[in-house]
RNA sequence: GGCUUGGUAGCUCAACUGGAUAGAGUACCUGACUACGGAUCAGGAGGUUGCAGGUUCGAACCCUGCCCAGGUCACCA
């Protein structure tokens, strides 16, 4: 049994034993003691008072000695007004040291038996990916991570948007302007070089928005349809749409190669295959580069007609209703939600039809009993009125339906918009942080002995470790502000300040590697200190944080927690020495008390997708 | 307007899910190595936790009302 199981069975007993009162061992609430205060871990006596009728401070001293008497782990207690701290002996700590310095599996779960489904990226095809793609991508990936390190069988998927007006904007282009280029005949990556046709055919179409506007015929439908005060800027902005869909060339013959694509013409299904490819080849290399790869791919092209027989079957069970005009319909006003539309009147498919069947699909795919969708928020509805669809279709995963929504990514300058120009493109960042790190390095000077190639793949670590870090220690559903000249600080919370502490410990272990030491003495060490101590709680409570972060699914827990672990290490290591310590009992016991950080830290860390350096 | 998410030091973020004197980093001052790596450590200054009530031994956290910001309320995806 874990120690705090047995603490907390033995403040069960004290108060049945002192006050004659059965509670609940699980309901015992036991917090890690402060820093300002001596103990290690603290339990609350305020809730006992009405069962002990007596003061705080009385009740909270006579549990600490029955505790003290009952636990032989417990060495010792205080009390402050109701707080009951208490410590472990130095038994427990160096025995917990000892057993746990070289298993490599320290933090992970048992295995749960449960399969997992994380879908996560999900990009269109139409352009490369961006800074709001990176945040995405990472807490999906390191959510999958933390979800197997919990125990889960995990399967990572996304979905690909490669159909719809968008593309077709980018095939209409290339076809117009692109001469026949390739990412091979321009050099370009392919995804950059198919997002260039479609901002291209945006400008194209703007500029005939544009001319139409100062045209007489625009002038005309202005003053014609305008309503009330609008201004011409106002007005155009809000017809831009309709514009499109009814007016515009570039318009038309988008929507033409859209119906064509539809209807399977060959030649056009040529053109989107050989622009996607282009696409795919240029995410496979940014994917690569973050580190992250996937089970399986769905794209909507294959599944943008599923879910349809499921309306049908949901129609049979009363599940949906059908209107009068024919469009199926799902009515969630008692779950506080509105109707929803799941079939248009034409008999064809909305969003979320798709989305039903795709779940679907997938756990005859995977058999998976828990999803996790990683989406930005703005679909928290969307996914509330999927999850509870689901739910009343009676599918056996829609117990365990997870939406891990996200707030979107700022710059200090304000929101991210193509249109103008301020997207920060994916490659680029990833590119600008690596050659920070590099000059920065090149500066210091530390590892110039080494190769060319070895130094890359430092500079490549540190910088990743950096942007990575940067995002994923902020909560996921906090809408955060990205500052690309703080995203490649190496200093203060950083992924590289993490990574630091680790290339400190790895040094102090490769020396001691070359000088005789016996480990085992460190059994025998007499006092452990403040400091140490600190550590070990720390390391301590790692497991737990481990399934914390899997059942909130939240990364950010545990970044914070490497860079407390790493901060506590540094001040350690600050104010102690190691391989010179004042007793070999002493040396050996840092010895091991450094390495299971180190394990404890690259563990944490490669939960978060970041790889450790061994030298900086 | 309904629903929803957020509002904490100048700035970027924490706070073990209701616990002790609300903590870090950054920016600004000041200090610390003839080394187990200074990508480090220590000190100073910086707060009415958006506002007002309430609940209780105790509230940044729970309840009510209001203010500010984002999102969403399509037979778009």
């Amino acid at each position: 049994m874990n120690i705090l199981e047995t603490v907390k069975e033995g403040v069960k007993n004290a108060i049945e034993n002192l006050y004659s009162e059965k509670v609940d061992a699980s309901s015992v609430i036991l917090n890690p003691t402060r820093k300002e205060f001596e103990g290690d871990y603290t339990l609350v006596v305020f809730p006992y008072t009405k069962i002990g009728k007596k003061s705080p401070p009385q009740i909270a001293d006579e549990i600490g000695n029955y505790l003290q008497a009952n636990v032989s782990e417990i060495s010792d207690f205080n009390v402050v007004k109701g707080f009951l701290n208490f410590s472990f002996n130095d038994e427990f700590w160096k025995g917990f040291l000892s057993q746990n310095v070289d298993n490599q599996l320290f933090g992970k779960g048992e295995l749960t038996g449960k399969k997992v489904m994380v879908e996560f990226a999900s990009p269109n095809t139409n352009k490369p990916l961006h800074l709001g793609h990176i945040r995405n991508i990472l807490l999906g990936w390191s959510s999958s991570k933390i979800l197997k390190a919990a125990g889960n069988e995990v399967v990572n998927v996304q979905i690909i948007n490669d159909r719809g007006i968008a593309i077709c904007k980018s095939m209409l282009a290339w076809e117009k302007f692109g001469e026949g280029g390739t990412p091979e005949s321009t050099g370009k990556k392919g995804d950059h070089f198919v997002g260039k046709f479609y901002v291209e055919f945006e400008s194209k179409f703007k500029a005939e928005y544009t001319a139409w506007q100062q045209s007489e015929e625009g002038i005309e439908h202005f003053l014609s349809h305008k309503k009330g005060e609008q201004t011409e800027d106002e007005y155009f902005k809000k017809y831009k749409q309709n514009y499109f869909n009814n007016q515009s060339q570039l318009g038309k013959a988008a929507k033409e190669m859209l119906l064509k694509w539809e209807a399977g013409d060959e030649e056009t299904v040529a053109l989107w295959k050989k622009m996607n490819g282009w696409v795919y080849d240029g995410f496979e290399v940014t994917y690569d580069s973050l580190g992250v790869d996937f089970d399986k791919l769905y794209y909507e092209s294959n599944t943008y007609l599923l879910g349809k027989e499921m309306i049908e079957k949901g129609l049979n069970d009363k599940v949906f209703f059908k209107k009068e005009d024919g469009s199926v319909w799902i009515d969630l006003t008692d779950a506080k939600m509105d109707e929803k539309i799941v079939l248009r009147s034409d008999g064809t498919s909305v969003y979320i039809t798709q989305d039903i069947g795709t779940a679907n699909l997938r756990y005859q795919d995977f058999g998976v009993e828990k999803m996790v969708y990683v989406v930005a928020d703005e679909q928290d509805y969307h996914f509330k009125v999927l999850f509870e669809t689901l739910k009343r279709l009676g599918e056996p995963y829609a117990t365990d339906l997870h939406h891990l929504s996200y707030g979107m990514v700022d710059l200090p300058t304000g929101k991210m918009k193509s249109r103008e120009g301020t997207v920060v493109d994916a490659d680029d960042l990833i590119a600008e942080v690596i050659d920070e790190v590099r000059k920065n390095s090149v500066e210091r000077g530390e590892i110039e002995e080494l190769s060319t190639e070895e130094r890359n793949e430092i500079y490549r670590r540190i910088g990743l470790a950096a942007l990575k870090f940067f995002i994923i220690k902020v909560g996921p559903k906090k809408r955060m502000i990205f500052d690309p000249k703080e995203s490649v600080d190496l200093q203060g919370q950083t992924g590289p300040y993490v990574q630091n502490a680790y290339v400190r410990i790895q040094s102090i272990l490769r020396k001691a590697a070359t000088q005789e030491i016996d480990l085992s003495k460190g059994d025998n060490y007499v006092k452990i200190e403040a400091q140490e101590k600190e550590l070990l709680g720390s390391l301590f409570t790692y497991p737990s944080l481990v399934q914390l972060a899997a059942k909130d699914l939240d990364p950010s827990s545990i970044a914070n927690f490497c860079y407390n672990l790493a901060k506590d290490f540094h001040k350690f290591y600050h104010d102690h020495s190691i391989l010179k310590a004042e007793s070999e009992e002493a040396m050996a016991f840092r010895i091991q008390l450094s390495k299971m950080v180190a394990t404890v830290l690259a563990s944490g860390m490669d939960l978060l997708g970041i790889e450790m350096p061994e030298r900086m």
